[in-house]
DNA sequence: CCTCAGTTAGCACGATCGGTCGTTCTAGTA
DNA sequence: TACTAGAACGACCGATCGTGCTAACTGAGG
């Protein structure tokens, strides 16, 4: 539960009071600043425009925010929520275990088709952009990364203790095969603008997991 | 040969006059502009911390090109020639159509670990940023994601024609796989920091070859 | 050796950056 | 109803951004 669960337990259990209308406010500036992230990248992405795109002054925004740093990480946690929302639950209502696991794969590739961020995959755009930056923001990321790469491996061990999967395949090793293509489908897809990339890498898990099969 | 050729044909057929050490001046700062790209990013990159990187006046380098758009795209062509010196051309001399594209990506793989590049992949940094920044610089990098997935799709066919490779198999689909798993070695490699990575990716394509043989 | 085009540096510009300030307004509470 | 704390604002800070302009220096062809 605790590590399965790839958004935040809470938000940081703040002993801040706050008001509706700044909660309201607060909720508004980081879904966009999710989105918008995915096209002018979390250090790009600057305070002003966010503002002026919000509707909002840049005082005002940044008054809910000690700082970027601190903006940056809120925008973290409020991206895996949008990725829990729409790829994460809508695949535990699959019927089995292998099934899970397939749904996951096809929840990823729905969610770039549908452009829930307008730049594709949030967690591609930003790991690509701070792989190289220290620090805490970078450290929130590489955990988000391993929490989903640990989800989409204890599907696949858990298809494989209902004997849908070869029990000699490796879980982590196939996590990380069919991520690898779940992330080629993005990357060819907004960078080329070509659907086939998503095409291909549902064909290349589809693949890959019939021959894992038990 | 033109389009198998990853680097480009030539330094833009410049009309314009170079000086000794003008040109050896250009390529210090675009070497050194490709490397710390991979760690800035391309418009993370600033001038005047280039220039200052290099020992040089910002005006001074700046007058090597004509604005920072410029910049990029010679430092888009410089880290072409890299990667075609790293990874292309010492995987040309294996023996065997098969054998070639695995030394593709082994030599692909290595490159990564020897950090001929400080942040990675220079080519998947630069990708994960400009995909939603329209413009010259983009378009350069698409063509160039596209070559390199036709470098290892015709190495593919190849080993089809020479009957090492299942001809039954879409080499469009297998090097898109491929290359799916040399960038997520990259990618794990970059942000967790771990070996591990460059191992599953190795692992990963050479099982995927091995299922593909003929 | 002279000349000229190619380097390179110094300086300054307008814009924008993250961040701070004092102030006003208002939602929630007692 | 009176009080308080959060919310939002506009003005402003120093720093840095990309980009010009100008002048001094120098390598190479005549």
């Amino acid at each position: 539960m605790s590590a399965s669960e790839f958004a935040r337990p809470a938000a940081t259990s703040s002993a801040r009071r706050r008001r509706a209308d700044g909660e309201r406010s607060r909720a508004t500036i980081l879904e966009a600043a999710a989105r918008l992230t995915t096209v002018e990248g979390l250090d790009g992405l600057s305070i002003g425009r966010l503002a002026e795109h919000i509707g909002m002054s840049k005082s005002g925004l940044y008054a809910h925010f000690g700082s970027k740093e601190e903006l940056q990480l809120a925008t973290l946690d409020t991206a895996a929520e949008i990725f829990t929302a729409e790829v994460i639950r809508p695949a535990r209502q699959a019927a089995g275990a292998l099934a899970g696991v397939e749904a996951l794969c096809d929840a990823f590739i729905s969610y770039i088709e549908r452009k829930v961020f307008p730049g594709g995959c949030f967690f591609a755009a930003a790991s690509a952009e701070l792989d190289t930056h220290p620090g805490p923001v970078k450290e929130r990321l590489r955990e988000l990364q391993r929490i989903w790469l640990d989800i989409l491996e204890r599907r696949i061990a858990a298809a494989q203790a209902a004997g849908e999967l070869d029990p000699e395949e490796d879980p982590a090793q196939l996590a990380f095969e069919l991520n690898g293509m779940l992330n080629m489908g993005n990357s060819l897809f907004v960078l080329q603008g070509d659907a086939v990339g998503l095409e291909r890498a549902r064909r290349g898990f589809r693949s890959r997991l019939a021959a894992a099969r038990a």
